[in-house]
DNA sequence: CGTTAGTTTGAGGCAGATCAACTTTGGTGG
DNA sequence: CCACCAAAGTTGATCTGCCTCAAACTAACG
């Protein structure tokens, strides 16, 4: 089987075998969670199939979209890493098929090789330069460029998944409305189509400037 | 020698030892950068005495403070292990002493001890958990929540260090002007006391609570 | 074809940015 | 020790981007 290869492509084959043996698959339904926020984590995730949103519930009820999992990708090891209860909560936004690995068994694992660990710190470097960038273009940038780059973030994970304008601006840091009329706006400069909910990138080289630069 | 002890309390006395004999040293003065955004990191570096800030600087020249560093804590290992150039700048915030160990060092220190990996992993993945509170913070709460909690962050890096009104706004994200007129309410509310240029935390306590509370 | 979840549009308000002038601080050299 | 000056802090006036609220509309799914 070669699934695990695609997550770890780096590891050795005998990784590959064990994590074969050890990790289980569930599948779950669109909406509901995997675990958390408040949790004690009991293994990580990967992707077979689906995509999965890490979100977090703020003081107000209001949510933020972390981050984002697609095929083949793996989540849950922040809190695994940290050896902290899960800080936010992991929801299928489509049906999803993903195999759990005991945290037990991922150490093992790691403890024996190596190039899995160094994967696991590469991953959650680049995890936290990526939170890291968001911050800067909250703190600085209007909304406008604020969603040029959400689109392109989304987009790079699932390339044809309906999101609702509700999700675009949990993950932008704005509102529903915002969100609408500032589709509208780039739809008008025709660097997106929507039709019906489906939205589609049409000039991602322009509406990456307009992500980057200061104001519109 | 007991400074790699402090900051690695896990490691083997192996370990140590190399470390004491591989990491060298250097003295930095105020406001003067060990590297810069763009270069490609060399090593990680460990604090002996001072503070160091870690500066994003935006496309229209803001700052953004992302992360501090007081003695025993390390910097510089989120861009090794992303295997990435430097995403921000380190810059002396006072006059600092600091330790520099080699990349190749830190990776075969790390082959041969698993508890550093593990160290090493665990800092990662806490750092991105507080970027994520940030991130929480930052799109949904006010500004006087925002600074209450940059200011309790600060502290706790460093007790005693005079930071300048610009640099707690690089933090919050917000500005100058925005921070002193802030600085005076909460001083007025007796949570802090402002002598000179010297913030003071008075009412630890209630400041928390400004800091998660939603509306003031 | 009804129902619910998602989308759209408008009006109004305000938190916080911006700009600019002024004051204080504290380090430095005479 | 004092005078100076650059850097940091303070304050007020003004402006605006975005949020809020609320109502009407439309897609999509059983």
């Amino acid at each position: 089987m070669t699934f695990w290869k695609q997550v770890w492509p780096e590891i050795s084959n005998q990784s590959l075998q064990d994590l074969e043996i050890k990790s289980t698959r569930i599948e779950i339904s669109r909406g509901s969670h995997l675990y958390e926020a408040g949790q004690n984590p009991e293994g990580i995730f990967a992707i077979e199939t689906g995509l999965i949103g890490l979100t977090a519930i703020c003081a107000n009820g209001n949510e933020v979209l972390l981050r984002l999992f697609g095929p083949n990708q793996y989540f849950g090891h922040r809190s695994i890493m940290a050896e902290e209860p899960y800080h936010a909560t992991a929801t299928a936004m489509e049906i999803c098929k993903v195999r759990k690995l005991r945290k037990d068994h991922l150490f093992t694992l790691m403890q024996n090789d190596f190039a899995l660990c160094r994967s696991v710190l590469k991953t959650l470097a680049r995890e936290l330069k990526h939170q890291e960038d968001r911050l800067c273009t909250l703190a600085e940038k209007p909304v406008a460029s604020r969603i040029a780059e959400g689109l392109i973030y989304l987009t790079s994970i699932v390339e044809d998944h309906k999101f609702t304008r509700m999700q675009i601006a949990e993950y932008c840091g704005t509102t529903e409305p915002t969100v609408i009329r500032t589709l509208a706006r780039f739809e008008k400069e025709s660097l997106i189509s929507q039709i019906g909910r489906k939205i589609k990138i049409i000039d991602r080289e322009t509406l990456l400037k307009v992500a980057l630069s200061e104001r519109d």
